[in-house]
DNA sequence: GCCAACGTTGGC
DNA sequence: GCCAACGTTGGC
């Protein structure tokens, strides 16, 4: 099993968002950047876990946990005309984009980015590097642990 | 709103 | 294949 860590901008849909949702689950749609596709594609297993991180908004940081609840499947919103996400370059005998699946598992108290940022334990974690704007990055055991361990309050 | 960092595009 | 221009991300 293995662990990441994915950005969402609360005001699409936060943690209480999704856990609001039928299913507790969503789509997670929209993925438009070659290496966080291969991530879903590639290496994400129904069961893996997920920080669930609030990004693009007044107090990013994680927000809770969710688990990877499907393998990896053509993403629709690249078919749609009508969508944001629309891609005329793909077909549906090829497509370009795909999406998991992500079901609320459940939310903590928020972690800020600064908190994260202050922890020599985490310097090396993926999403904290300077440039990084990958929207899922992995995580390893050892920063799930410290962070479920040592950060989440609840 | 600013701006640095990054990915993608397209001309050559 | 190079690389400049452009668009996007995302914290501040």
């Amino acid at each position: 099993m293995r662990y990441w860590l994915m950005k969402s901008e609360p005001a699409d849909c936060s943690i209480d968002d999704l856990a609001a949702r039928p299913d507790q689950s969503v789509p997670w749609y929209g993925v438009r950047n070659y290496q966080a596709r291969n991530f879903m594609r590639d290496t994400m297993r129904p069961g893996d876990l997920a920080f669930f991180y609030h990004s693009s908004c007044a107090h990013p940081g994680i927000a809770g946990i969710a688990r990877i609840a499907s393998l990896a499947y053509p993403d629709a919103t690249q078919f749609d005309p009508a969508s944001p996400y629309h891609d005329p370059k793909s077909t549906p005998e090829s497509p370009r984009w795909f999406n998991v699946d992500v079901r609320f598992e459940r939310k903590l108290s928020l972690i800020p980015l600064a908190r994260l940022k202050s922890v020599p334990e985490l310097s090396g974690m993926r999403v904290l590097q300077p440039g990084n704007r990958l929207s899922i990055t992995p995580v390893t055991p050892e920063e799930w642990a410290f962070i479920t361990g040592r950060l989440a309050g609840q």
